[in-house]
DNA sequence: ACTTTTCTGTTAATCGTTTTACAGTTAAAC
DNA sequence: GTTTAACTGTAAAACGATTAACAGAAAAGT
């Protein structure tokens, strides 16, 4: 309980100004005569005035606010995103404020209405499923928006920004393969989620054509120990698999751990692809295998996109940008003694441009 | 660009009421007959409407915002508090916005003063190095206020939640001690973070009370590649140690690169004990043994003194709120031939009671 | 010398809520 | 049967900024 914090009128009085005057001089609205200018500046200093964003906001009507809605925080890929969108929007003069869903639906809604209060001037969304949330499709057309990570770009109600998803799923099957494996298990986490589904379809594909039968499907969940309990439960009542591929942060962490578990050495007796790239993953004596995605580009490509549509009124069609996602080869996939091709270091998938005749900017993807 | 949002007149109008009524029933300030209020409830649902922060906030002088601070979003353990802070104060009707400093003193001064233009009825702070920024003592007296972690708890100047650092550090030196090392290298982020300084000191005094001669101490940076580079540029012109005490979490991480890098087998050549518990730290071959801290517990902690500080208006003198740092034994460490004494499978460390005259409830520190 | 433009600053209305003060109605108390 | 109290609802005044409309002075144009 201290003072309460002075206003524009105590400024302007001590300034011996219009509180037009003080407002012009933080604003930069108008121009300020030097003399005043320093006046009002010196007086706001002495008095410790700052503009009060809910005035200030409730008249001009403008906000500069980013609501941001990710499933975790905690997951090293959004916490990521999360911490690049801000260092982004706060140099351009605007504030972040997250929240996070928890993965779950219930809780996306309220989480979304809650962000929704603040009016933000731009709106970037992890949805946690495929699913996407009734209150999205009605905010879409009041406020600017972009949908990451987690969404099918097909029925996508918004500019979008991904990884070609399949793709990245087919280079990492083509990898298991062109090393010799062929009895591969996929390990997603939650198949509904439209990233995990596609990567999952697209390894799928690739590894049926060329043994002629689908491989076997563990869904993980979301939690590391929920997914190690039933992946162990697998290795109990399956013979250990030559390959595993783990399509998320938590089903790598749920497959080592319960490989760790059952003393199952990788890639010895089993061999394992993840993905997404974290440090932990080289800090090992065997470095993860893994499919890394370029979060900072994702990331810039979310603001870039959102700035784009908060700065033109004209609606324009929902413009998805895909990302390639690249292979980053380490030693937790073993090299089996029948070669088919040999595999480069770090393999590049083919480039996915999208046709973008709105934004030629966004041609260049990289 | 579609329909702006209504207002609460609207609602007003189409329920046949007053506006006063409208924000009664959505307030629950005062009682309002159950006819109006459904009749209310329902026009409001049939325009969409919600109640504009900026304007509420504007006239009741209250805001429902807790503002965070930390100094990095991406390190798991912050992000692990930032979460645990919002679904704590989402439940009870707040709003978290969060800011992080990026580790630079400077980013957080800027950040800070982001932060308080919103007015928060509520501040946590991680700060980032043992200097407290100017402005947070300016603040402190006109917004409650709690210091988690990154604090000493002796020039603390508001409340504060932290583990007994001091008390961690010995803990983890003892085992290393008890498991027969002696060599030993002790790897902090940096020293001038307060924690990070106290289990430095803690455990350099407990080596230096039994082999009689100060460790070897090594700071490597909070980035985990140019910590790598350190350690590595150490182990080239050293001979390889006995053991290792990584003091954070990007340390461990670095300290571990280093050792991947150079094939050093741990715990075969090496020993490594880590601060802080991650899920990633048990998916390994050899688990990590690592000294954890309860995280849940201090986000509790902290949301519990803010809240406490938010309903009093007296003003009380700071209280630290301390918690145990627990050892989780996995198996990085190696078992020494020469056993001094044998280590338990989970030590707690000695519990640290902090004398609290005017919260008795805080008292059941666990 | 008079009009026009430019520049700089002020006055006062306004944004959408909350809240104080008050009014009307009904129930309880005497 | 009048006074008190207890409820519920309303009208209107804030809150602190922004901004449209305006005003006065100096500069420029004719």
């Amino acid at each position: 309980m201290g003072t309460k914090k002075p206003s524009i009128k105590e400024v302007a009085a001590l300034a011996g100004v219009s509180t037009a005057t003080v407002s012009n001089v933080f604003s930069g609205r108008k121009p300020v005569n030097d003399v005043l200018r320093k006046s009002v500046q010196s007086a706001a200093e002495a008095l410790g005035y700052q503009v009060d964003r809910a005035a200030s906001q409730l008249r001009s009507g403008r906000t500069r606010v980013i609501a941001v809605l990710v499933p975790d925080l905690t997951d090293n890929f959004f916490a990521t995103i999360v911490t690049s969108l801000e260092n982004r929007a706060f140099d351009e003069g605007y504030d972040v404020i997250v929240a996070s869903s928890r993965n779950e639906p219930s809780v996306e809604s309220s989480r979304l209405n809650a962000l929704m209060s603040w009016r933000p001037a731009g709106l970037i969304v992890v949805p946690c499923s495929d699913i996407i949330p009734p209150e999205l499709v009605a905010i879409k057309s009041s406020v600017p928006m972009v949908l990451v990570d987690r969404v099918s770009v097909q029925n996508a109600i918004a500019d979008t920004v991904t990884i070609h998803n399949r793709d990245a799923g087919e280079v990492a099957a083509r990898h298991l393969l062109e090393m010799g494996h062929t009895d591969i298990v996929l390990a997603p986490s939650h198949l509904s989620f439209p990233p995990i589904g596609e990567r999952a379809e697209g390894a799928s594909a690739i590894i049926e054509g060329y043994t002629l039968k689908k491989p076997k499907i563990i869904e993980l969940g979301s939690d590391v120990d929920g997914g190690k309990r039933i992946f162990a439960g697998f290795l109990e009542r399956n013979p250990i698999p030559g390959a595993v591929i783990a399509f998320t942060n938590v089903a790598t962490l749920s497959v080592l751990s319960a490989c760790a578990e059952h003393h199952i050495d990788i890639p010895g007796r089993t061999s394992i692809l993840a993905f997404d790239d974290y440090a932990w993953m080289a800090a090992r004596k065997t470095g993860l295998t893994a499919i890394r995605q370029p979060v900072d580009d994702m990331a810039s490509a979310a603001w870039r996109r959102l700035r784009f549509r908060m700065d033109s009124d004209e609606p324009s069609p929902a413009l998805p940008t895909i990302f390639n996602a690249s292979l980053v080869v380490r030693d937790s996939v073993r090299q089996l003694p029948m070669p088919k091709m040999k595999g480069s270091k770090v393999r590049e998938l083919k480039r996915v441009e999208v046709p973008n005749p709105h934004d030629a900017e966004e041609k260049k993807i990289h």
